[in-house]
DNA sequence: CTAATTAATAAGCAAACACTAATATGTCTG
DNA sequence: CAGACATATTAGTGTTTGCTTATTAATTAG
């Protein structure tokens, strides 16, 4: 069974289009700072702590406080329950595709 | 360049725990009518149509209306935006990890 | 034709959300 | 120490969202 909660964290954490370029961000950025973040983001300081609160909690990124400033990177386990939820729904596909091409070549072999 | 509007509309689909549930009952059952879906949904049948709606224009669920039924069922091409969002990132980090290990390896063989 | 059934839609509402501005907390620098 | 800097947090606000009830549209049954 895949956990709901994290699933349900995970998700509405990357539902969020702004939210979702910040954690683009910090992926491809191996390390950033709330600094980095917000500029050419478009929203504000503040904003931008919020998203990370979000995605913190998510799983999807960690924190390393360093001095004054704090840099943030991604979490790659934080996708897990996403990639199993996805797995899971794609193999059930494969698998009654699958049935389903099997009955029809037992009807008409 | 992965569609951001195709990404957007399906992980917001699938945000709501409710539309999510209702979405993995339609993918479960091969087909099912709406008046099923809202039995034990805990939802009026207006919330589940509505539901519907979002996961419509999501391109995660089709319809097949017959009679006053309309049968509904999953779209597997529907969760490819999600699919290929999470691929890439995922090859984007196993890169960025394997630049790493060699790296290190390069510093300390 | 009339009743009942099935689903979509509309209007209204409370809760959640994303944002801003302002403030608080902690850290470095002169 | 005082002031600048980096981030988190809080309060307030407008918008979005998920839901209900009621209604409409379409189809079937008696």
């Amino acid at each position: 069974m895949i956990e709901a909660d994290s699933i349900d964290a995970v998700m509405r954490a990357l539902a969020d289009p702004t939210r979702r370029a910040v954690f683009e961000r910090i992926v491809c950025a191996n390390e950033i700072t709330v600094g980095e973040l917000t500029k050419g983001s478009g929203v504000t300081q503040g904003a931008i702590s919020q998203h990370l609160k979000s995605l913190r909690q998510a799983g999807l990124v960690a924190e390393r406080p360093d001095g004054r400033k704090v840099y943030y990177r991604a979490q790659p386990q934080g996708l897990a329950p996403l990639f199993d939820w996805l797995t899971h729904y794609h193999a059930f596909w494969r698998d009654r595709l699958d049935n389903l091409r099997a009955t029809l070549k037992e009807i008409d072999p």
